[in-house]
DNA sequence: TGGCTATTTGGCTATATTGCCAAATAGTGC
DNA sequence: GCACTATTTGGCAATATAGCCAAATAGCCA
């Protein structure tokens, strides 16, 4: 049942492990408005230029991410288009938690 | 932008970490068919007993699952019905990343 | 109560991830 | 060629995660 299908159950969890990270969700969400060089994103997160590099090409082996070298930048730009739908998704049920909680405690 | 929010991306990268395993994506798949309980997943994984339980209790701490004590037995079932549109859309994208990289092959 | 079963929790080691620094690479312009 | 900038890569220490075993907990039934 799952061991047989041991792979192609990580080849999928690969794109759940590249958003698995605030930093590299910030990414993500960020990019949706449009294409960005390292250094921007490197100057919204405040980490070191090596780190974002690095979270980058998590999200770009992942396939979540494209590149384009362009003179001396990089810039990224979102590939898997359809992770945006994820967010309000998320975002829908983690709200949803909250407004229970709320009415559990005044009830 | 990133820092002063910090917490507010964690608490949504862990619905995405929680997804990030392939024990536990399978679950959730599995779940999408119906409920559970801890000792039908652990058959189907091959897994100790508590790591199954150690990995359903993240899926549920994340909102993604929720679970229900009927006797002996705990049922597992999905909470975050959305996330199941998670899948078909990251199926889809690797699919075409595989054509992808045939057609360049063979071109 | 005691014995049995299903699940969770604690503890441990092995492995993976994160973030920094330093160094390497790549492109620009003189 | 050299100097300068943007990005990537290598390496390391700190932290987090995964899996197992053993022990604890919870519910059933006699």
């Amino acid at each position: 049942m799952f061991k047989e299908n041991r792979t192609h159950y990580e080849k999928r969890s690969q794109v759940f492990k590249a958003l698995a990270h605030p930093a590299r969700l910030f990414m993500v969400e960020e990019l949706a408005s449009g294409e960005r060089c390292v250094c921007e994103l490197t100057a919204m997160l405040g980490l070191d230029t090596s780190t974002v590099s690095k979270h980058l090409s998590v999200l770009k082996n992942a396939g979540v991410l494209s590149d384009e070298k362009r003179g001396l930048m990089v810039f990224y730009s979102i590939k898997m288009t359809c992770v945006l739908g994820f967010f309000s998704c998320v975002q829908k049920s983690l709200d949803e938690d909250v407004r229970k909680q709320f009415s559990t405690l005044s009830a």
